[in-house]
DNA sequence: CGTGTCATTGAACCGTATCAACTTTAGTGG
DNA sequence: CCACTAAAGTTGATACGGTTCAATGACACG
């Protein structure tokens, strides 16, 4: 039976009906987790790859003075850790945003599971090369973005990445990222990102309010982004 | 015959000598490139997979309004896209920044690597963890870092690498990253940067000059930095 | 020995943080 | 179902870190 995570890695590489039960199985025993709970913390040591089926969750790091770094958002479908059991401790956490169901996989499963289904190592690879490829705009956008231009930008990644599983219609998507959330990814103020929130929705650019976020000018928003969809590599190289 | 690369991989996982022998064959066909010349580009169809033998070289995105983003700097046994052959384009684009020795290795004889030896599939698979941990650092440093911190990670980062690869000596390193180049990696202007290494140098915590880094206090570097070098991943996880 | 790149310094300006208050919404138990 | 309380969102005033613009100095290279 198909499920967000099956759904998003056929989509990545072609599967024999084998592989997608394999890969079916693996992820057939998933817990709901309630929200705000770490599923693994900085210096643990990296067990089961985790698969989120619903809800949404985000890595981080907390600095020593207390403040947090968002470093990615997760959403129905993605995984994390493909190989970091290979590693000693996690170099950060991961935490849910909402109530979620999250399959974990065995490392040793893991290993069965990508040796004897190549497609299935293919697509978790490419789906770690997209993951790793929006690292590097996140990086961009820190680094060499105004607020707004960096507001806008992490917008449309999340707004494509929501539509390419579902999650919106009509430029409307259920979103459950708080201002503060949004700000610890962006590295500012909850107060600034709440004033270029209010700039983007005069603009008439989008709004974000109570769990949902609505474009209402996309063309704008694209343009103020400077967002090129490259990075997250939705098409796929040609056999 | 050992080389950079060699030495580098046979540190993360243990090889035989066979899989020493096929590492270093793959690797044995190098070509001398010239400073500030580009490996890759931006939107090209992924290629080979290259290896840093000698010298440096770097990551970046020009953005749309000329601006340049720098997003990892590759030293001697560092290698690129080991399986990036999946995507369909590149996201960024790679220069090197003085002359250097660069090999590379085919993706059908990456690929018959990979297969035929698990431990260098291992070895390259750490190594890639251990670069997406160094992107969550800088995402980190980018959003929550000041400026005068951030500089002082970074140098921290560099040291430790370079150093674990022998370039240094007494606390002095060899190298060659102009104010320009590391403005452009830390997010800030070359103006500011100056001032910033100005004032770590008042400190009397390093001095960066004519192509050498030299750190005097680096307790207090790693101090002003609040550098934590578990991301690097030194300690390897126990069989 | 010129010429271009990199480094350095000063002055003015602006984007974002900080601090503080207040409003709204959501959650919880009586 | 309402009352209370905590969390999230909003707004204003002020401070400061970092940018911008501009000019000069110091090397390195052809």
């Amino acid at each position: 039976m198909a499920n967000r995570f099956t759904d998003k890695l056929s989509a990545l590489a072609s599967f024999s009906a084998e592989d997608f039960a394999a890969l079916t199985e693996a992820t057939a025993y998933a817990r709901p987790v309630s929200a705000k709970t770490d599923l693994i913390r900085e210096g643990d040591r990296p067990g089961p790859v985790f698969v989120i089926l619903e809800g949404w969750a985000y890595r981080y790091k907390i600095l020593r003075d207390g403040t947090r770094q968002i470093l990615a958002f997760l959403m129905p479908g993605d995984s994390c850790d493909l190989h970091a059991g290979l590693l000693a401790e996690m170099d950060h956490s991961i935490q849910t945003i909402v109530p979620s169901v999250v399959a974990t996989i065995e490392r040793a499963e893991m290993d069965a599971l990508l040796d004897e289904h190549p497609a299935i190592a293919r697509a978790m690879y490419v789906a770690q090369l997209v993951d790793e490829g929006t690292m590097r705009a996140w990086i961009t956008s820190m680094g060499r973005r105004t607020s707004i231009q960096r507001a806008a930008h992490l917008m449309c990644e999340l707004y494509v990445r929501a539509t390419s599983i579902g999650l919106s219609l009509d430029g409307v998507v259920r979103f459950p990222l708080s201002q503060l959330l949004l700000a610890d990814a962006l590295g500012m103020t909850p107060v600034h990102l709440n004033r270029v929130l209010k700039e983007l929705r005069e603009r008439g650019v989008m709004t974000l309010s109570r769990g949902s976020l609505s474009i209402t000018d996309a063309n704008q928003l694209l343009s103020i982004a400077g967002f090129d969809e490259n990075y997250l590599h939705r098409r796929l190289r040609s056999a």
